[in-house]
DNA sequence: GCCTATTTGACCTTAACTGACCAATGAACA
DNA sequence: TGTTCATTGGTCAGTTAAGGTCAAATAGGC
């Protein structure tokens, strides 16, 4: 194993795997001290690795009982999403980020309901900022819910 | 259960949903006896779940047979969206809007998919602004959202 | 040697929890 | 009729227990 971050991510790979439902929660500190490393270390990992375009899914909780927890997304939905993601990656303007929402309604990945709640915030009159943070904004917002796509249920 | 706030909440759900009229009144020091804490983490646990933004309201009484009595709004749907909106007033803070869209999930007004969609609009690192532009954009957006689910309802 | 990925540690934010002290209520009693 | 006092619940500051962020240092590959 060349370096300890592919260690930990093989780490958290396999109890994916064993977990029941692709889902596992894990206590940073607790990860960190098992492999001797800087609690921050896990951040590392968790964000160069477990991203949603790799179709994985990380929340997390701080306080006392805090958490991190991890879903992975099954294949089947995942691609198109990942490509989605691919193709927000600088600012865009409203009738693009249209294009990305109607393609996945259209593929039957997100609900009516859904690309509504989606267009509502990629509007002009709802970001309220001038471009060009407008159009940044809009990207960013875009990809933070495409994001939290990945992992959803099969019932779409 | 990872912490003792989530297990009295969870005490405190189950009682309200076997209760008759969505009222109960309990003793502040009998809950604090039976999960063994400082009688003012029910407080903290009230405070912390048990808020309007979610439906909630909350009473109580000094002295001798003092108590707390809590009451839980289960309006029509459209009292529910409007409670909600009525929230989204001025500018909100994540936890506030948190609230509100736990509150519309556990209510069936939304799906867990949309409530994701939703809360990582009100993320505070996508909003990208600072404060306090940042919470008054996040209100924008959760009215704007909130306005689509309304008027794509028939029922509403 | 340069560039990128990795690793670390100091400092920050949030959530949970506790205990000391405060405030209200009502019943017993002078 | 007050007055006293046990019985509740309320408040708040402080402590503990997580996870987050960021920049500097280091290591590895080309």
């Amino acid at each position: 194993m060349a370096n300890m971050s592919d260690a930990i991510e093989l780490f958290l790979h396999r109890l994916i795997e064993a977990s029941e439902d692709n889902t596992i929660e894990i206590q940073r500190g607790e990860v960190a001290s098992r492999f001797s490393c800087a609690p921050s270390q896990i951040n590392y990992v968790l964000q160069t690795r477990f991203v949603p375009e790799r179709g994985y899914y990380v929340e997390s909780r701080r306080g006392g009982g805090g958490y991190i927890r991890i879903t992975k997304a099954s294949d089947s939905q995942t691609e198109l999403l990942r490509l989605a993601l691919a193709h927000c990656n600088q600012p865009m303007e409203q009738r693009q980020a249209g294009h990305v929402v109607t393609m996945l309604l259209k593929e039957g990945l997100i609900t009516e309901r859904e690309s509504r709640l989606i267009m509502a915030v990629m509007d002009r009159q709802a970001l309220l900022l001038e471009l060009p943070w407008r159009d940044e904004l809009r990207c960013h917002l875009l990809r933070a819910m495409l994001g939290t796509l990945i992992t959803g249920e099969e019932d779409v």
